[in-house]
DNA sequence: AAGTGGTCTAGACCACGAA
DNA sequence: TCGTGGTCTAGACCACTTA
């Protein structure tokens, strides 16, 4: 059959799961109840049942639903949740979850990066790398001071662009083509210091999730991050499925 | 058209999937190679194009291979790729960096648990749990503070095996046939109260990692945990794939 | 018993990468 | 251009949950 005309740039899929999701953030289905059963969905949408299938497949990646064989498709409680299992920037993430997030400052420099960081970009130590430094709002309060690194010759002139950033993987993958597919998070905590706590507007001492992150495309170490978010406020979700035994 | 005979208790793309698994592991495709196209393997294991797809997607997932449009599928270095979508436990973590880490004390009572950990457990308020509390050591120094509950029901008698339990999830399997097959973990950041320094031995105010698990068997609860780590002598370590940006 | 999600098929067209 | 994976359809039967 096919669907003939109007190409694929846009898969319908897509669509589909963007409507599910907004419906469920703007509370046309409430946490706990259940979504129209998948053949409604389908007369809904004029699509097939493997559309709205997989368009389901990525409301349960990313943590809006719960699916239950005989039962139906439940909406859980999705806010404050992160999947670990893929790739994704915390801005992208809370912003899935329809938390009004934004960068409150951005600054762009280009450094000599310090001897553990020019490791895991795995740099000769003359090279230089860009520095991108954002704070993180969540719903207008400060959530998260983020770094990032990324080699230079990989991103050239992107301090020109630091108005236009919003989210840098994105940008990354738009502007310069690199496309980071894997990547490599260690997570720790400790107590914010001076500097952090002044950003943060949170006291000195108060308890950070400290994340440490490198994204690689290709194979390649492209990025490394670090990120000071407030652990009273976040929680990195993490779920380890059925794995079938397969 | 639909398969008919034979019943569906193990999907054939289960055994696809452990097919082309083997030949990975094996090392029938070696790495950097590509398998087979789609339309190969359709014919090879006569079924459609979809169960092929779902099999590679399970090969994907835990990190097998990496497809890509136009090119074909390829078997990456899988060796280093494990523990995707998990978070690795912490005794696993340190011991592969040749730390050595045991219990150090063990403590199991029955007790009623608190209304937040009674409706994690989907519990009565009326129904006991047990808890066992231990302290792991790494290297001989205190390193996390670990409590268990589980609803009684489930593991009558427990308390008598104080001395026995090594590996608790190991224990309930063994002992009680409860086999958990998924689990939810919700990460944050605190600073150690009185109590926890004490136990752990580090000033009040410490950053640690605090984790809150729950653990299920056949979809129902029967356990939940809390961890108290040491935020600056310990690192979670998550490994990603990346994923079809929507 | 009815209805939900889970699996599967056969066939089609689209988009991307490499030759 | 050709072949790869990506998306989509329409229809079928199976397995589980609930009433």
């Amino acid at each position: 059959m096919g669907r003939g005309i109007e190409g694929m740039r846009n898969p319908v899929y897509a669509k589909v799961y963007e409507a599910l999701k907004k419906e469920i953030t703007d509370g046309e289905y409430m946490i706990g109840q259940l979504l129209p059963p998948e053949p409604e969905l389908e007369k809904k949408f004029e699509v097939s049942r493997t559309t709205v299938r997989k368009a389901v497949e990525l409301l349960v990646r990313d943590g809006f639903v719960k699916v239950r064989q005989g039962r139906g498709t439940e909406v859980v409680d999705y806010r404050t949740k992160q999947n670990l299992n893929a790739v994704t920037s915390i801005s992208e993430t809370l912003r899935k979850k329809g938390i009004d997030v934004r960068p409150k400052s951005i600054y762009i420099d280009v450094v000599t990066p310090s001897n553990h960081i020019a490791q895991e970009l795995g740099l000769k130590p003359e090279e230089k790398v860009a520095r991108i430094q954002r704070i993180q709002l969540a719903d207008g309060r400060p959530l998260a001071i983020m770094k990032n690194y990324i080699p230079y010759h990989l991103v050239p002139g992107i301090e020109r662009y630091v108005n236009d950033i919003v989210s840098l993987y994105k940008f990354m993958r738009e502007q310069y083509g690199i496309c980071i597919d894997s990547g490599h998070d260690r997570i720790s905590a400790k107590v914010s210091n001076f500097y952090e706590s002044e950003v943060l507007q949170v006291p000195v001492g108060t308890a950070l999730l400290y994340m440490k992150r490198v994204c690689y495309a290709e194979e390649k170490p492209v990025c490394t991050d670090r990120l000071s978010i407030i652990g009273e406020r976040y929680e990195l979700e993490v779920n380890m499925i059925g794995r079938n035994e397969v």
